[in-house]
DNA sequence: TATTGTTATACTCTATAACTATA
DNA sequence: TATAGTTATAGAGTATAACAATA
C-alpha cells in the first residue's frame, strides 16, 4: 500500500502467506481491528465492548430476556449475570421480572442508562467510521450483507 | 432464513436492533462462529487457533521472527514465547538464532511440524467452507478483498 | 423433567512491567 | 539508548458444573 516499488515488508510477504490468505484468518484480524477502536473509544464511558453491548440491548424495545440476550451475543448466561450485575450497580440497567415467566428476567434501562448508551453510541459509531473509512459505500453495504448471513448462520 | 411467514423470533428481532446492524457486532459475531467451528476441528490436532497460527507462519518460507509473527498475529510477543514453547517442546518448531541480528529468532517448523500443520489445515479449511457455505463465489472473493483491507489497515 | 438465573471454580487469554543479551 | 526475547503477574475473558426457583 505504502511502498509500491520497493520490496515487499516482512509483513506485507506474511500477508501473502498460507495463513494470510484465509478468510478465517482475516476475519479475526479484521475484528481485532475493530474490537480495539471501538475499546479505546469505549474507556472514556467507562464502558467494555460486552457492558456497552448489553446496555444497548436493554435499550432495545423488544425487551429481551437475560437468556435471549446471552444467546444473541454468544456469552454464557453466567458471563451476562455480572455485566448485568455491573450495571444495575451504576443505575444503568433494571432487571425485571417477566409476568409470563417468572423464572425469566427482562432487562430494561433506566433514564440514566439510555442517556449513558445515547453517549457511548456516538463514540462507537465514530470507531466504526474510522475502521470502514478506506471503503466505499458499495463495500460498506457488501460487507454488512455478506457478514450479516456469517454471524447468523447455523452453527 | 427460516419461517418466512410466522412472527419473528427474538434473536431475529434482536437481529435488527441498533446493535445488530453494526458492522462491528456483525464482524464480531461472525468471528466468534468462525472460531468456534475452527476450534472444533483442531481439537483433533491437539491444536488451538493461536498455536496453529504460528505453526503456519512457522511453515511459511518467509522465515519470520518472533518480533514478526506477534506483529503479523497481533499477540504481544510474550505470548508467542509461550506459543512457541509448546509447539517446541512437541518437536514442531525450531528456534534458529538469526545470524544478522543475534537478539532474534527466526521460527522454522520441523519436518513433523510440516506434516502436522498440513493436515491440520485440512480441517482449517473444512470449517472455512462450512462457515462459507451459503456464500457464492462472488461473495466470497468481495468478502476477501474488503476484510483484508480491514485487517492490514492501520489502528 | 427441563429451563432461567445464579454461584463457584478453573482455565485461557490479555496487558503490563521488568530483566538479559544484544544492537 | 533502543530492541528481541524472556519471565512474572494480575486482570479479563471463557467454559463447566451444580444449585434454587419455576415451568
Amino acid at each position: 500500500m505504502s511502498n509500491d516499488n520497493a520490496a515487499p515488508t516482512q509483513q506485507e510477504q506474511l500477508a501473502g502467506s498460507i495463513i494470510g490468505t484465509d478468510i478465517s484468518f482475516l476475519l479475526a484480524r479484521a475484528n481485532a481491528v475493530s474490537l480495539g477502536k471501538a475499546s479505546a473509544h469505549l474507556r472514556a464511558h467507562d464502558l467494555r465492548i460486552r457492558s456497552y453491548s448489553v446496555l444497548a440491548l436493554a435499550c432495545d424495545e423488544t425487551r429481551p430476556s437475560q437468556k435471549e440476550i446471552a444467546e444473541f451475543l454468544r456469552l454464557d448466561p453466567s458471563q451476562v449475570v455480572s455485566l448485568i450485575d455491573d450495571l444495575q450497580r451504576r443505575g444503568f440497567v433494571e432487571r425485571v421480572p417477566d409476568p409470563r415467566d417468572r423464572r425469566s428476567n427482562v432487562l430494561v434501562a433506566t433514564k440514566a442508562g439510555q442517556a449513558a448508551h445515547a453517549k457511548a453510541r456516538v463514540d462507537v459509531l465514530r470507531a466504526e467510521d474510522e475502521l470502514l473509512a478506506g471503503l466505499d459505500a458499495a463495500d460498506r453495504d457488501a460487507l454488512g450483507r455478506i457478514l450479516r448471513r456469517l454471524a447468523f448462520s447455523a452453527d
